[in-house]
DNA sequence: CTGTTAGCGCCTTCAA
DNA sequence: TTGAAGGCGCTAACAG
């Protein structure tokens, strides 16, 4: 069984396992490489000493050596968002599968947080990195900034550069949500997003106004809110449209409200409970016990883990393909899927 | 305006830096290190090499010679989960504050699977690991295979070994609810939980019983389901324990249930709503939207965030408190809260 | 204040 | 089939 040497201070390097088998630190390299031109009985020997010392092969010194350090970075805003979490669980998957380790970080929508972790990720060796970005601004993701290290964007588009990308159809899923609202015969159909700034919030903003023109519709500008964030806010601008008489000078509320994501849509949850109207509602992004909530509810949903393995393999083909300036970016949309929950 | 070096291959090294500002190697080393014993000329020269090579440190190279990572491992269970999602955020966010970058793995409660990842995070001479061990095996998490290698493990305690860790208060957690579900007049609570053999099953079944005891009541050994693992076999216990005249032979079904996690009190909450019982209800861990769901929920909850936060201070003080075998274990229990939700 | 030397642990290259 | 030499990029330790 594996122990340590007594009286000894540090690991065992390779030096040790082959001190001890009477051969040399190459003959180890090459037995634990798998490397086949090695004799069988030096072979046993030498795994005898590795096991007899514990030895463990320093995966730093081998990076140093061999320039790439077997690991890719990940960056998400917000991890408490099952939406990343999930990212991540389906990165992890698909990194793990070709040995790839991954190292993951937070920045909480900031984007100097943002810039920092990259700065660490490249000083790291990472073979690459795949980043949901927080800002505006991507100067320091560019192949530039990056010594061509490559980088593949999720969740949002990359401004102002190309990079690779995986991104949800939020345009066709915020369309589709808000047909089945005007299909179920809403005509007045309220707006719950976030900020236009954020690449999902006007694309969703769009499939929106899109169902209304499709249906001959014009959606009324009043019932629009695009500025909250959390749960919090959210409920509050549901409640302000709901109000009895609609929101200031429509004299009529909403019917249906259409939320452009989970958070949004679980405020707008609480304001139809608390004001125990018939309300519609249809938001962007499935969440747990969404069928016994009782209500009716439109979803669109979509495949969050499916979004991290393909940013990975997009990654890891980017990766293994040379220098990422070769070949054109690329951009992968996923699919939605609408959902009905809860009573007609 | 940082930039390459056209018709270079590699990154710029140290090297590099230092010909380009005429010092050596080192003074390029103390600058970036923000040593003060360099006069402010040579600061300069060196800070513009730096900028006009785009240079970037190269930190497998500065931990191989360091003989540290700046890294610290944490591997979970089920990222998918939200608790663990949350576990994650806190430990990057203590990591964070003291410049560790966070490697994260899942297991899928494999054992084989974490056997592999705590070899490899070992490997890559991480300062130290957060394990939510997956079996009832620890051997692979000792000082001895670890060559003292600081581990926490997190929300389940160490078998066979010593090691710091962080629990929830699952006895006393599971107690008080239970505790509020008999002062509410309930006599025949069913339970659901996941096996015997995980600590948190064991630990908040005791506190199911605990509570009975202390109001002078005898649990009924045919409420009692320690099986489920998923909302789908919780709910079909939970269907079978409500059935009109109760799990077979005793006649009368539960006025409530206890379920010890969030996946079986979502399997129960299904059952509940299908059978349309008045069933109360009680559970370990709190989710989103429990306020808005009707029905009356008794829920344990706790502070995922703070766990992990825990988890990564006890760490870092192990880290930097020497080698692990010093001072004896650490054993930290995170109290709970019990909510209330929905009507009496 | 600055430079030289040496070596962290590993693996590629070349030689035997 | 095996070994010796050299160096990946960086920094402690010791000059000067």
């Amino acid at each position: 069984m594996s122990q340590q040497r007594p009286g000894d201070a540090g690991a065992p390097t390779m030096r040790d396992v082959a001190n001890r088998a009477g051969v040399s630190t190459m003959t180890v390299s090459r037995v634990l490489k798998r490397d086949t031109r090695v004799s069988e009985d030096t072979r046993r020997r030498v795994l005898t000493a590795v096991d007899d010392l514990g030895y463990r092969l320093n995966a730093t010194a081998r990076s140093l050596r061999l320039g790439g350090s077997g690991m890719i970075g990940l960056i998400v805003t917000n991890l408490a968002n099952p939406f990343y979490s999930r990212l991540a669980l389906g990165v992890q998957e698909v990194a793990s599968e070709h040995g790839l380790s991954m190292l993951l970080s937070n920045t909480g929508e900031q984007l100097d947080r943002e810039r920092g972790l990259v700065e660490d990720l490249a000083s790291r060796q990472v073979a690459g990195m795949i980043v949901v970005p927080a800002g505006g601004s991507h100067s320091h993701l560019t192949p530039a900034a990056l010594r061509d290290m490559p980088v593949v964007l999720a969740s949002r588009p990359p401004s102002g550069m190309e990079a690779d990308c995986v991104l949800v159809d939020d345009f066709g899923g915020a369309r589709d949500a808000t047909a089945r609202l005007i299909a179920a015969g809403h005509r007045r159909i309220g707006f719950l997003g976030n900020p236009p700034a954020i690449h999902t919030g006007a694309e969703r903003y769009r499939g929106y106004r899109a169902a209304h023109e499709d249906a001959g519709l014009e959606p009324d500008d009043r019932l629009v809110r695009r500025g909250p964030a959390d749960v919090a806010t959210a409920e509050q601008a549901a409640l302000g449209l709901l109000a009895p008489a609609g929101p200031a000078g429509t004299g009529t509320a909403p019917t249906a409200l259409f939320c452009t994501n989970n958070r949004l849509t679980q405020g707008a949850i609480r304001a139809v409970r608390a004001l125990e109207l018939p309300v519609a509602l249809a938001g962007f992004d499935d969440f747990d016990l969404a069928d016994v909530l009782g209500m009716p509810l439109t979803i669109v949903s979509y495949d969050a883990d499916e979004m991290g393995r393909q940013a990975a393999r997009l990654l890891i083909d980017r990766i293994n393909g040379g220098p990422a300036a070769a070949r054109p970016p690329r951009r992968t949309v996923l699919p939605t899927h609408v959902l009905r929950y809860g009573p007609e």
